[in-house]
DNA sequence: CGTACTATTGAAGTGTATCAACAGCTGTGG
DNA sequence: CCACAGCTGTTGATACACTTCAATAGTACG
């Protein structure tokens, strides 16, 4: 059953989830869950909701009172943050499936630090609030799970904030080009890796503007480190791009 | 008893913790423990070693593996990165009494991330990694309190991560300043609340140098938000602050 | 074929780092 | 007691990376 819901509001829709594995426990969305007790599970079935958003809506938006946690079935999406006012935006970071959105929050019982928007189409099932701390309450090992995901997570965002203090866009920008391929790498080891990304959102990731990105990557071509090419960025050679990430 | 030892090295000393509170569970240094069962505390209390340090001493080098959690009994640290070689020092936080440090590192069985380093003489308490994790394992209470003072504090440094991207010194000098007398303000409500740091370790903090601190202070201060005084910042105008700290 | 969006490139303006000099204060040793 | 070195804070001059504004080129799409 879908709908249709004015523009800028949220589109979420009641639906079934389209993947069969999604009854067994091989769906990336209940994945972090599969440490439950069939009666723990249970109640999580039944309080669970999915929902479909299109590319580029707002999922949950600062300030609003965090009333659930959101698992990440397919898509991926951007942690935004406002600072000064309305004036900028700026990516703290992205999620993708498997991942889960809100736990700080709602574990920390704060309104939501963060709006969350869809890069791609993407499928999301909430879990409400009250549920999800009773499972997490009951069950160590998913508590011990999200404290590792939360320690590492932070461990990153902690990195990017040292980042940002003192290097330069170019090392950003290459330390971005890094931990992008760096997942990619063992499978196709033989070609040059590439990332396809439009400015906007690398500016974002940065921390800078669609510009200064622009200059930075031609740059870093001019110096042979990485191959631009229709849209997509080939990285050439790996160790210069670390050695630039540091200055 | 005490030891010498060669400077440049950590001081760790053996010593008998001078308050008594700490038989009893007032010790800020096991407030987080408190829901252990007797036989678990009394494991931890059989592996439990306290240390004391000078000020500006370094507790733990980064990239030393993390082979412990420590607990801060009395004194203040900060969390340092380096990025860029050892170019620059960048302080990623602060901690105080009944603070755990090197959670994330142990919960996800990395080297540490941060150097941690004194900023007064301090006694920190350290367990050892696997009796910690044992005890998180085994009490469902403790591990939702350290995802609760987990989820605050990345929130927190989230939030630092947002204000280093587009907002000036300033802006992130009266955010400093407005953070610091957040906590004593209920207190002395008639005063004008005062802060007494030094320019080296607010550089540090604002992500900047000791130079351009000095003249933000002094423009705050024409501005009248602040009133400077042998070394002390008064705050002064409370509402102009926060205003700044959006620019 | 035009509209709209993204990417590129140029030129000007600015905030901040950096280098350097100096003042104030503290502790040290002759 | 003074002289000296050492540290912290202040202030000025300069350099530069980045933002901002603006114009142009490339690309997708109806």
């Amino acid at each position: 059953m879908w709908l249709t819901i004015a523009r800028g509001e949220c589109m979420p829709i009641r639906f079934r989830c389209p993947r069969q594995d999604c009854e067994q426990n091989s769906c990336p969305a209940k994945q972090v869950f599969s440490c439950l007790s069939s009666e723990q599970d249970a109640r999580l079935g039944r309080e669970r909701l999915a929902r479909r958003y299109d590319a580029g809506q707002v999922v949950v938006h600062l300030d609003t009172p965090a009333l659930a946690v959101l698992s990440i079935h397919s898509g991926r999406v951007q942690l935004v943050r406002q600072s000064g006012g309305d004036a900028h935006k700026v990516v703290v970071g992205t999620r993708g499936p498997g991942d889960l959105l809100g736990v700080r929050e709602v574990l920390s019982a704060m309104p939501y630090q963060v709006t969350v928007e869809t890069l791609e189409p993407s499928v999301l099932c909430s879990v409400p609030r009250e549920a999800f701390l009773d499972v997490v309450r009951d069950c160590p090992e998913l508590a011990m799970r999200l404290l590792k995901t939360l320690a590492r997570d932070f461990l990153v965002t902690e990195e990017q904030l040292a980042g940002r203090a003192h290097l330069s866009v170019a090392a950003r920008t290459a330390r971005l080009l890094v931990a992008l391929v760096d997942g990619h790498r063992p499978a196709a080891t033989a070609e040059a890796p590439a990332v396809s990304m439009s400015r906007e959102e690398m500016a974002l990731l940065v921390g800078t503007t669609r510009e200064t990105i622009s200059r930075s990557l031609h740059r870093l071509s001019e110096q042979g480190a990485v191959k631009l090419e229709n849209g997509s960025i080939h990285i050439v050679d790996d160790a210069m791009l670390e050695r630039i990430s540091e200055l």
